[in-house]
Order: structure tokens, then C-alpha cells, then sequence
DNA sequence: TCCCGTATTGAACACGTGTGCAATATAGGC
DNA sequence: GCCTATATTGCACACGTGTTCAATACGGGA
């Protein structure tokens, strides 16, 4: 191929430059030993010859490769795209990249993050619901540098950042009790996924706080299209919930499409409610009462403890919990 | 660090197998020159030492690092997240790994593919509507095999898949006339998009088929909020339109959006279609007319090329047109 | 038993870079 | 002008792998 031959390394630049090839290198390198005109005349005459270090020879000598990883189930349902968007604008702040890993079979997953070690990523942001507690464990031993998104392993020595879902659950349970909602359904997500796992709890939890209980509890899997088969049942059955509250915002739009169906009207005959405040929440249509879920501060949380940990493998593992905020709009 | 005391080696492999360390790289290589059962042996060793080969060092010595650079200007609307997740999908079961690049202003996209460059990717699938006709003239004098998806330059030699936006057009233009409808107005997206110069153009050379000219042509920005503020203006105005056609799918949503706020009847009053056939097109409070962007093939077509470069580079350049489908819903 | 063709093997080199160490240049103080 | 502390520099090695090439083992036919 003709890649290889015009390909220019350090070596040809030494040689233009008259200079040994460490001094390029040292160019290069930040807070290297070289003088100051001497760098500044390689880094012109480089860019001249459109030179730049090939980062995976980098990697192999230095311990640093720039990469990240970023570990995802699926790409496509709305909130998982907007943090990704979030994480990998944080990570080309940094000046790293994101190594997506994604779209495989739950199974899959821990062959994949061990193969992606295999590229020597200098950390993993992990934002899979569903990893298993043995792969985490065994990434925590391995001291590869992760943290762990949206998720938070019991006993397991690992960064997390994670909204407090509970919180935004006694939220929303409580505007939905004072306008005089008792009758409040709940149409949750994969029993596995932990943000369901939480936000549940939450719900039960801040239920039995005003001497309530569900009305009535239905499984979907986080889509809208989901959300409206089980606001389907819930609304067509003999006695009807006054407020029906959803996992994720997705369902809660679901669940919006299918009291219009039925002629209910939103908010006055049902309300709905639902998490994360994705964009879709704010369209006209739809005007979603939700929590929000702050991606942009997730992503920067996460990226600053990978960077700590990087730095420092063995300082103690921290958990941030950031705080959901009501965005009280239309539908209750 | 602990880390790298901790990382196995092919020479701790070697060492454990009593064999060269030339013996577990043809192990690990497909097709190599090694007798099988010394194979099995050394593999079996090596998965009991946890050995995997490092990806970046075999990438230094070999040519290939199994890396496929996706580009892409944002992340976060909802075609790209869609693309997005079927590329890194059909990435993925071809054994390899996307690179994402995203989220940088313009105008440093250059600076962006040259630096990913330097990661030594076997390849490039180029999704950002705005990359400079000047960057990929340098790639494909570069000789790096680099696939577009969605745009097409004239005279640049490179890989394309891009969808017949023409043809997607006509068929809503004829969709529309046949229903009687003859003030069509138009909302489309930034000038120098080539989506949107394509559809554009389509809609005009429809248009006059039947010897139309567009009702209005208003300007966003492919955003659901940009789609709805054109929409409001397009619709307050003295003269209305019959039919709003928007240069994407968002932008048809805010369309619908302001429809409904002028208590406008749609499809009765303004029939309103979209191109692209996002997930919410099919949304029940949208039921949006539009045109279906294939985006599995185009992730399929654009890795198929991609392939075929990369084993080929002086292969002739193939440009694929995948054609769009009519998708009748209520809107229109 | 000997010879030759073939399947395996191991040693050595290449890939492009970072970095420790010793050597050199430079400047400053006397 | 000389000596020493310091700033630069270049050499050589390391990083972990793929791959060529000569050497070796093996097996079969005469």
C-alpha cells in the first residue's frame, strides 16, 4: 500500500530538522527537557511536513494511551444517546477519545470490556445498566481505572455517580399527593436495570410515607412503545388510576399517547409523570412533568473521578449522587 | 502502579507453554504455520493466565488495529443517535471497534479526523454533514479508506452512501399535489448541509414538475424548536400554506407542534411531512407522513465499502444510493 | 538406510515512540 | 581564565507484538 511509504515518523523529521530523534519526541512532550527555540523550530518544521506522533507507538512505550472507553448497552433510546453526547463532549474537553463499546447482547458485555482492556484504554466509563457485579469486581481487582454511571454496586470498590433516584421519586409522589392523586399506578422498567430497582423502591417508600400504596404495578422495558401497552391496560381496567407514574420519561410519553387515545384528558382526568427530563419531554404534544436528570453534570462527575482515579489507583473510592430536580410542565 | 506489575505477556506465556514466543502469536493469528495441537495447548494455557493479546501493540507491528473511526458532528439529534447505533452495531459484528469522534465545533473537524488519524485506524466513516471538501481531498490523497454517509462530493474521489433525497422528495410532492394540495411551503435546514441542498433541490424540481413554485421558504436549523418557530411564522402569515414540507423529521414534529397551538386541523387545514422516519415520527401524538432513510443498510452498505477499501485501496470509488420509502401517515 | 520435500519452529528484526543515563554545551561566580 | 552547577542533547534500551528466514523435525519413497 502506499499508506506505509508516505507515512512520516518522527525519524524523517529529526533528519529535516537536523536534530536526534529524541529531541522530537521531546518537542512533543509536555514539560520536556528541550529548548524552547529548538522545540518551536521541529514543531513548525513537522507541521511542515505533516508530522504528528503516532499515538499507538505512544501507547505501547508510554503508560497512556488517550483512550477511554465507553461502555454502553444501547445507543439509540433517547436518554442514553443525550449522555453519550455529554460524556463524549467531556472526554474531547480532555483531550482523550471515546472508544465506544456498545449494541451486544447483555451477555456479550463482559467478553467485550475485557477485550477493550486489550487496547490498553487508560479508563472506562461504564453506563450499562445491566454489567454484571462479577465483571465489576473483577475490573476493580484488575485496578483498571472505571466508573461506574447511573449504577451503584453494594460492596463493590468502585467510582459511581448516580442521581439520587429516590429523591426524585418523593418528588414527584408528593406534588402528585397535594393536588389530591391517591390513586397512583406505577409502570416500571426491567426488574434487573438498577435505576428501576431505585426508583421503585422510592416510590414504595415515599407512598407508604402518605399511608399509600400503589394502585396497580406494571412492567415495561423503558420504550414508549412499551409504556403505552401497559397505560393501555392500566386505563381500560375496571377502576381506573388518577395519576400513573413511569420509570422513565419514555414510557411517560407512551403512557401520554395512550389516555389521548382513549379520550382521557391529561392532566384533569390522569395524570402522568415520568424521569430523566429527555428533550422529548419538552415538546408541545406532550409537555411531560418529570425529574430532571443532570446529564451534563453526570458526564463531568464522571470524568473527573476517572481522572482521579487514573492519577491516583489506590485513593479511596468515592459516589457521587447527584440531585434530580421536579420540572413541574403540563401533564400533572 | 499495580498494573502493569500485573499484565501477562506472550513471553509469560511462552514461558509457561515451554514454547517461543513466536509460537503464541501464531497461535493467536488465524491461519499461522503451527502445528494444532500445540495450538490448542498454548491457547488454553494462555486463557488460564488471563494472556490477551495487546491490541495496540499488534496495531504497531501489523498494520491493522481493528479500529473504525465513526465522525459525526452531534450525537444527540435523533437521526444521528439512530445512525449512530446501527453503525457501531454492524462494527461491531464485523469484529471490529468504532472510535467516536464527535462534538466539536466545525470548523476544528479537520484538525479532529487528521488527529484520528494518528490512532492508526484501519478506517473512517464520515457522517458529519460539514466535513470540508479540503479534508477529504486530503484523506483520499492520503490514500486513508474513508467511507461518507449521507453526503457527496462531486469530483473528490471517496466512498459514498447517501440516500436518493431527490426521489424522497418527489414522492411527498406528488403525495401532496395528488391530494389537491397547491401551497406548498418550505422549511429548510442550514444552506450548506448537503442533505438539506439535495432535498431542497428535489422539492424544487417536483415542484415544477406540476408547474408549482414553493408557497414559502423559511430557514431552521433541523431542530424540533427551530421547525416550530418557522412553522408559527409560516402560519400566521397573511396567506397560508396547505402543506408544510420540512427538510427533516424534527423539524416536521415542531411543525405539528404549531399547528396544534394555532388550532389548526392536521392533516384538514395543513398537511405536514418530514424525511428521515425517525423513531417519533411513528409516535402516536405525531402519526408524522414522511420518507424512511434506511438506516440499517446505509450502516450496512457504508461498512460493506469500507471493507472492500480497506482490503482494495486502488479499487474504483463506489457511490451508493439507497432508495427512500414513502411512509403515509396521518400528517399528509 | 539414505535422501528429499514438507510442516514446524525459533531467533532476529521491525513497528514508532518515551525515557533514563551519561556526555556535552552553557552560563555564572570567583 | 577556571571551575562548577545547570540546561540540553543524543544514545540506547524498552514497550508487546507480527513476520521473515534459516534451521530443524518429520515422514515417506527408493
Amino acid at each position: 500500500m502506499m499508506k506505509e511509504h508516505m507515512r512520516v515518523t518522527a525519524h524523517d523529521v529529526a533528519e529535516a530538522a537536523g536534530v536526534s530523534r529524541s529531541a522530537v519526541s521531546r518537542a512533543f512532550t509536555e514539560g520536556a527537557s528541550i529548548a524552547p527555540e529548538k522545540r518551536q523550530r521541529i514543531l513548525s518544521i513537522a507541521s511542515m511536513l505533516g508530522y504528528q506522533p503516532n499515538r499507538i507507538a505512544r501507547g505501547l512505550s508510554g503508560r497512556r494511551t488517550g483512550l477511554v472507553a465507553l461502555v454502553f448497552g444501547r445507543v439509540s433510546s433517547p436518554y442514553e444517546a443525550w449522555l453519550l453526547d455529554h460524556l463524549s463532549q467531556a472526554i474531547r474537553a480532555r483531550g482523550k477519545w471515546p472508544l465506544l463499546l456498545s449494541a451486544f447482547p447483555e451477555g456479550e458485555l463482559d467478553g467485550a470490556l475485557a477485550h477493550a482492556l486489550s487496547y490498553q484504554v487508560d479508563g472506562a466509563i461504564v453506563a450499562a445498566g445491566s454489567v454484571s457485579r462479577t465483571l465489576a469486581e473483577r475490573c476493580a481487582a484488575l485496578g483498571a481505572p472505571i466508573v461506574m454511571v447511573g449504577r451503584i454496586l453494594d460492596g463493590v470498590a468502585v467510582d459511581a455517580v448516580c442521581c439520587d433516584n429516590a429523591l426524585g421519586m418523593r418528588q414527584l409522589v408528593e406534588l402528585l399527593v397535594s393536588e389530591g392523586r391517591h390513586r397512583i399506578a406505577w409502570i416500571g422498567g426491567k426488574a434487573e436495570a438498577f435505576s428501576n430497582v431505585e426508583r421503585q423502591a422510592g416510590l414504595l417508600e415515599a407512598l407508604s410515607g402518605w399511608g399509600l400504596e400503589p394502585w396497580a404495578r406494571r412492567v415495561a422495558d423503558y420504550s414508549v412503545e412499551g409504556g403505552m401497552l401497559q397505560a393501555l391496560a392500566l386505563l381500560t381496567a375496571d377502576e381506573r388510576p388518577d395519576a400513573i407514574l413511569c420509570g422513565n420519561d419514555a414510557m411517560a410519553l407512551g403512557a401520554i399517547s395512550a389516555a389521548r387515545r382513549l379520550g382521557l384528558g391529561v392532566p384533569e382526568e390522569i395524570a402522568i409523570a415520568g424521569f430523566d427530563d429527555i428533550p422529548a419531554a419538552a415538546w408541545e404534544p406532550y409537555l411531560l412533568t418529570t425529574v430532571c436528570n443532570p446529564v451534563a453534570e453526570t458526564a463531568a462527575q464522571a470524568l473527573r473521578l476517572l481522572e482521579q482515579r487514573i492519577d491516583d489507583g489506590a485513593r479511596p473510592h468515592e459516589v457521587v449522587r447527584l440531585t434530580p430536580r421536579l420540572v413541574r410542565r403540563r401533564s400533572a
